[in-house]
DNA sequence: ATAGAACGAGACGGTATCGTACTGTTATGG
DNA sequence: CCATAACAGTACGATACCGTCTCGTTCTAT
């Protein structure tokens, strides 16, 4: 059994969110959270101090997490298993949607910037142990730039994510470390 | 010299240019295109019907086209002065705030919808000609799919242009190519 | 059981924006 | 030169939205 005031919170964040995906950003109005929760004006204002404040909330609630990934798997397993995981974040519809919408507001306003930030670092530092698994196991130079691969790595994954072009499934998931691996082998040998 | 109605036209795209890159597509408002361009309210709407119709027009004009490229470069010379030229476009700052705020439209707008369809439709027709010549040359599968091979040549420009991990440059760019390149290599020999 | 916190319902003022209408002025092509 | 198309300036009505406020009701913890 839950109190009433975290019954009340669930059912404004859950219609502000489905605003969101379906309008847009500025589909989140404050009147419209009102019709669709059925809880009071006043009592989403005994909440949030204002509309931004909400809507940053909304956002912060849908950052999806990546886990950390078991150091014991190795380079290349651990990499398969990040992929793995990436593909099924971007494949929900949700955050396909979620993700342009972030994308533009952190450009024009710093509440969204810093949760885009938070993600991004969290995110980050799971990718980053990836890497230095390869790196311990001398498939990456020691030197080499990790925003670099990484942009190589996920950049294909992101834009099968917003644009559509390819499929977000397992087969793009194996081409991608495969590609991934065929351009690394080279570097190991300089 | 052109006339007035050239003159005018043009004032008021470009000043809801500057309030689209200053503060996103919301920030292009009648009231406000008005009192930055000097031209009156009417005189706008003898021009656009509609605030969208302007929007929409705005985006349509700012959609950077990609030039065909020369089928006698061959496919490898090919390949890099494509990069290169989607490097050049993604790194301008005008179209790095305006590409998310299409992804965000596009999903809830039919028009930006259509305009973001054109263009990636002709996009589309300039990388495909490349791949072509790859595959002529036989270093493409002619099975092999090209919007995920187009996936995985554009998808890290575009992480890079969106968030910014990695700098846009020709570093990036020669890197790409010698990825892509290398993942292609053992896909010739099955 | 009861005091206090949380809530529902909705009125309200204020602001921003859209799109229209009207009047007088200015540029432009024939 | 002159008819007219294009323009400036601005008032206006219509919404939509924000955030505040009041008042009566309901839940909840002690």
């Amino acid at each position: 059994m839950s109190t009433r005031v975290e019954r009340t919170h669930v059912a404004v964040m859950k219609a502000a969110t489905e605003l969101l995906l379906e309008g847009g950003p500025s589909a989140i109005t404050i009147d419209g959270v009102v019709a669709r929760s059925g809880v009071a004006k006043s009592t989403v204002y005994r909440h949030w101090a204002t509309r931004d404040e909400l809507v940053t909330d909304v956002f912060d609630h849908l950052t999806p997490k990546l886990e950390a990934l078991d150091a014991s798997l190795g380079f290349e397993d651990g990499l398969r298993a990040l992929v793995r995981q990436l593909v099924a974040m971007l494949a929900d519809p949700a955050w396909r949607s979620v993700l342009p919408a972030m994308m533009l507001l952190k450009l024009h306003q710093n509440d969204i910037a810093e949760v885009e930030e938070r993600m991004q670092k969290e995110q980050l530092q799971v990718c980053s142990a990836v890497l230095q698994c390869g790196k311990q196991e001398g498939r990456i130079p020691a030197d080499e730039d990790e925003g670099l691969l990484l942009t190589l790595l996920i950049g294909p994954l992101l834009m099968a994510a917003l644009t559509g072009t390819t499929e977000l499934n397992e087969t793009l998931a194996d081409r991608l470390v495969a590609q991934f691996m065929a351009a690394l082998a080279p570097a190991t040998t300089r």
